[in-house]
DNA sequence: CCGAGTTTGAGAATCATTGTCATCAAGCGC
DNA sequence: GCGCTTGATGACAATGATTCTCAAACTCGG
């Protein structure tokens, strides 16, 4: 059975507490600075099951693993600024749609698919340019 | 100046020649079993500079870098079974399309996207579940 | 409260990838 | 063809994220 440990909780609810995508090494960093004496294995287990049990997404970027708390329960995607990390939840039937028309197009089962699209915030855009004229 | 060296051919063929997403080291072992003496760094940097170059589509996998030569020059998505690696190169207009209109409607610029299909090919579903009846 | 079975955590172990640096060789000018 | 300059190579160390190990601590059912 699966227990319920303060650690756990403790990382489900650093995760609640940011809108971004974390790393499991920063999540950990983050609840030791908190005063947590959190073990960064027990970090990287929380957030594996998290991912397993659809309470979190995750994604690989530069050689590692980052997590959020999903918003939505169902299947989504994210919209990501690859500068700040601030992330928009996005839907998108037509892509599900499509991606299981041409999955079974080539007779391929089970379709799975990664969507995520990437881009600079508004916020971003604007501090890197600085109202260039 | 960029040279060209034989170790930088060797791996630009043994890429050409597979049809599936390969790891470094695999293709590294690949190499050596058939007799050449490259160095496993060589194959990193040979792979990294070609992916750079737009020579090879790279994805990752299980914590790994996979490689793979592009047939088609220009952008395109993969359609790849989870169970033996074989790869369908998949064009979508669409999804081009829906991904630039969804970054410009949340204020995102410069948008990017990763985009790839996972399913089982017809040939691993039939292995897998050899005539269940 | 008790006992069985999970979970934890410190550190070791693993694994892919990158850095180091002495040596090698591609392509240049001659 | 000859040498030279400089990027490329490769054996090995180093890094960095993630996973494993295993004894001790803890959760939950009774």
């Amino acid at each position: 059975m699966k227990r319920r440990t303060w650690q756990r909780t403790a990382v489900q609810e650093a995760l609640a507490g940011r809108e971004d995508f974390v790393s499991a090494q920063a999540l950990h960093s983050s609840l030791r600075a908190d005063g947590s004496p959190i073990g960064l294995a027990t970090v990287y287990r929380a957030l594996a099951d998290l991912a397993e049990e659809g309470e979190a997404d995750s994604l690989q970027a530069e050689g590692e693993s980052l997590y959020r708390a999903c918003a939505s329960p169902g299947h989504h995607h994210h919209l990501i600024c690859r500068s700040c990390g601030r992330t928009v939840e996005i839907e998108a039937d037509d892509i599900e749609a499509w991606a299981a028309r041409t999955a079974a197009a080539h007779g391929f089962r089970d379709p799975q698919h990664v969507v995520d699209v990437f881009g600079t915030c508004e916020a971003c855009t604007a501090r890197e340019q600085p109202m260039r004229l």
